[in-house]
DNA sequence: ACCTGAACACCGTTCAAGT
DNA sequence: ACCTGAACACCGTTCAAGT
């Protein structure tokens, strides 16, 4: 006698993400997602094949709200700034699945997705061949590694700036008293400005 | 009576770094470190408190051939160049501690050593304040997000184009077909020439 | 068909003991 | 002071069994 199943994939994506939310990624395991959900650890291998499928579906829950639609016409600096800027605003929600955004990137759907309309609006401003595949790459990189940097900050102990005083990199240091003044939304934007501004010859 | 240390911080790192280099990241362990050494899995908390500490001993360990001297005088924006090319051509030669660098920037002697440097060029090159705090994360974000989109590549199964293709994402399918013809060099020397091309206003 | 429970081969780490 | 060996509390995952 079939019974009917207790859990939707959307319903596992939810708790892996609840999990993740809580107790950061390290609090993430096969035997947390199921007490989540009130099962017993095996009961989760019905709904997916291993600890990497699933985690494959939190990231695509999460960017399930990523909006990945072109822009209004506009400069095309402006409608790329756009775009990455949404990625920032609906990963910036669930820090801890920074890391699995970087693991699992190649197969996301909500990638791909992302990925077209870039690729669509670099067309539109000429980009082809070589050059459009730099522009996508540079754009991906800048904005994996600016996230990275945003939410993976020290875990623990003091700041960079304490740290490179005690070490003796006075430039360094001076440097990192004037990063507790810039806002994370300022540095992040800057960044961009800076790849946009390089993107436009 | 007190034995001899029978290994050196520098010997234990360069055992971790052997097994990552054979096994990989997830290879990594104290039980698989200890038997690189011929000795038993606690021998090896003689020398580190923990996992994190040993993780930092291999980092350092990389970053300790990384040359963080300022290059001959030229214009600023070839000396960045020099000095992110020198990140990539050191990291490159153990792709699985990229992930470790990610985690352990901020308590790296190495890259302490490798910022100083970077913020006097900017220094020298009349960025201060916001301005330079911006500019610094940018490079980093860039390299970061960089080295681990070449060298966290696909694990297994078909590339981004075959994926997309299936996908019926059609601009993001002959990207990825041209992103074959493109050399991993030209990529990322690509991509910083944006970005070094943004920073020069 | 869905779920359970025991078990296996791993982890990092603590602790008490040996030389 | 350095090293060992057993043990604990975790992992992901396999397997045989229950309903």
């Amino acid at each position: 006698m079939p019974r009917p199943r207790s859990v939707s994939p959307a319903r596992l994506a939810a708790a892996a993400l609840a999990v993740i939310d809580r107790d950061g990624l390290a609090g993430l395991s096969m035997r947390a997602v199921a007490a989540e959900l009130g099962l017993t650890t095996m009961a989760v291998y019905r709904y997916v094949a291993d600890r990497d499928e699933l985690e494959a579906l939190v990231v695509e829950e999460v960017l399930r709200t990523l909006d990945s639609t072109p822009p209004a016409a506009q400069p095309w600096a402006e409608q790329l700034r756009i775009l990455v800027e949404r990625v920032r605003a609906t990963v910036g929600r669930h820090p801890g699945v920074v890391p699995l955004l970087v693991s699992h990137r190649h197969r996301s759907a909500g990638v791909l997705r992302w990925s077209e309309t870039v690729v669509g609006i670099l067309h539109g401003a000429g980009f082809d061949g070589t050059r459009r595949v730099i522009a996508l790459r540079g754009l991906l990189s800048y904005v994996i590694g600016a996230l990275q940097l945003e939410h993976l900050g020290p875990l623990a102990g003091p700041g960079t700036a304490t740290i490179a005083t005690l070490a003796g990199f006075p430039r360094l240091a001076e440097t990192g008293q004037e990063a507790g003044a810039v806002a994370p939304d300022d540095e992040f934007a800057g960044g961009l400005a800076i790849v946009l501004r390089g993107l436009a010859r």
